[in-house]
DNA sequence: TTGAAAGCGCTAACAG
DNA sequence: CTGTTAGCGCTTTCAA
């Protein structure tokens, strides 16, 4: 009586094959749908297919890849899950993927660039036939690595100059928004007065790019921005949060307004105004990035929300076309409500 | 002149062998970390990793997990990105996978029981060694689905029979938050009211233990809940607006209170608030599952936070001491604020 | 201290 | 219509 339970060992085309009694390249075949080709008999395509399906049989994908230099992966490097933009982003990502036949693998770097490119590598170590990098600190360095291994990429969010890019129209998104605080402003003090500017890292493009809207927009109204209200102290909410006690201790009073570059930034100011002014009404707040229960805190919080469909739809576009140039593909933000 | 640019293969260990004039498998030994074990001298070693990293060479994880029967690739299954507990579940679980060694693939199936049992067998497909199978709808399944492949599995949030679990203490959570509830309605009314129960699906071990603890907490209160206010219409943001829709309808007023079972049905539930009672003050609301902003809506909101670290620190444990028993562990769950 | 060789499970020529 | 064979890149005995 054998104790050692042998190690399950899967099943493979082997055991099919000879359950069967034809080959392996014939239920290779069957399986992979390529028995038209090979004109193998539609019975014995029906007697292997029926074993495979009584067995739950699914082929060996490692050993599949690494035959046909191709894994039908497809991966994302993705700063973060926890907000709405991004987890979007990553739902919509995964199903999209499903639908063309790719295993997505999504990999989180918490925004660290060392975890970017290291996440980078890794993909490439498991074969993935493709790479997205979204929101990246440094798209164009990702872009190289793969290059290098002859592996495709795609930029989200954030462009790069080394691969197709699918962003948002940031200064257009930014231009209206910015645009909308200030009238809000306006209408309840009587006259424009300048915002601040709170979150984001002053040298990635989205925010640059934001940035420029809302000085435009502020001289639109006939005001000027005031550099010392723009404090682009990173997405961190704890950084937020600390930018607006920099901003309390310098200003006389709080601002009329504020523009505040991420929903991570976000909660980091609402954290402040909820502990600092209890009760008191809240500065009018331009939100770049949607959140729906911080669309209901207060009336006073606008938003300005990407169109993600859209962004995934026009990737999976470029990447069916298999575009090698360096494209960059804005796309409009809806301004909510 | 060749026009042909040859397809960019990726350098193997054997590339590295040639270059050095040493066997692929000692280039292989140091790579993996046993020389010693082989004895290979130093000078060998330090030459053999120069080269690979000045290439920044990365072993094909395919090949090696092809001929190693492991793939060091750990596999989740998940509901959803867009709420705050599963997304720092996401998070957590990449981290803590990475530290371990394993490189984590999260699989997320929109709480479809078919896409599940599709995820559980494409992720065998892949030779993952390992899988979670967080908030599954039938986690039972999927462990016989993966026992039979001879993988382990483990449930997170949802239990299962046949694979250990660890979950949240949802009784005491739910009895602890329906009681504040209940009282935060005494204190306005004057005397305890029954609460509506909102979201969640009747027949999932998490809405049953919650629903029990609400009963018994209304008991210990001195009244019945009401069997026509609890309404387990599942988790989509949609179904709980038009739960709550069907409860106004049915009832003179809105129920002094709500249990909203989860951050997705609060969504619903205070969409339908803001669009039919707009500028009226909220029921209270007891949410089971934590969300930063929407703690900021309404005093009246109170909250259960889910310890997502310490259940994730409890299945790294599980998943150490390789345990094959189907143990329960429950996690104390915390009231906010 | 190292190399040769077999084989993980699969696919794709090629040969019948 | 189908089987044989070589080999994808790696690890691991076994021999030297």
């Amino acid at each position: 009586m054998p104790t050692k339970s042998e190690p399950p060992r899967q099943t493979t085309i082997y055991d099919i094959a000879g359950e069967i009694g034809v080959s392996a390249s014939t239920v290779s075949a069957v399986l992979n749908g390529n028995w038209k080709t090979r004109r193998i008999s539609a019975t014995t395509a029906e007697r292997i297919r029926a074993v495979a399906d009584r067995q739950g049989f699914a082929l060996n994908q490692q050993a599949r890849a690494l035959r046909r230099q191709r894994s039908n992966l497809i991966g994302m490097i993705m700063p973060k899950y926890d907000n709405r933009y991004f987890s979007s982003i990553a739902e919509q990502f995964e199903q999209r993927a499903r639908v063309r036949g790719l295993f997505p693998i999504i990999t989180c770097t918490s925004r660290d660039p060392e975890l970017e490119l290291q996440a980078a590598r890794t993909l490439l170590s498991y074969k993935v036939d493709c790479v997205i990098a979204t929101g990246a600190t440094n798209p164009d360095l990702i872009s190289d690595i793969c290059r290098a291994a002859g592996v495709r990429t795609y930029n989200l969010d954030l462009p790069g100059a080394r691969a197709p890019s699918v962003i948002s129209d940031n200064y257009g998104g930014a231009l209206a928004l910015t645009g909308r605080v200030l009238a809000a402003c306006a209408a309840q003090t009587g006259r424009p007065e300048p915002l601040a500017f709170i979150g984001g890292r002053a040298t990635d493009h989205n925010t640059m790019e934001r940035l420029r809207a809302f000085r435009d927009a502020h001289a639109q109204a006939g005001i000027a921005a005031r550099e010392e209200m723009i404090l682009t102290t990173g997405y961190a909410a704890e950084r937020a949060e600390q930018a607006v006690t920099q901003l309390a201790a310098a200003l006389p009073d709080l601002p009329a307004g504020i523009f505040v570059n991420s929903t991570s930034a976000l909660e980091g100011v609402m954290r402040w105004l909820r502990t600092h002014h209890p009760g008191m009404p809240i500065p009018h707040i331009g939100s770049f990035d949607w959140d729906p229960f911080a669309a209901l805190i207060d009336p006073r919080i606008l938003m300005a929300r990407q169109d993600v469909e859209t962004m995934l739809d026009l990737l999976f576009d470029l990447m069916a076309d298999r575009r090698r140039d360096c494209a960059r593909i804005e796309v409009p933000v809806r301004q909510i409500p």
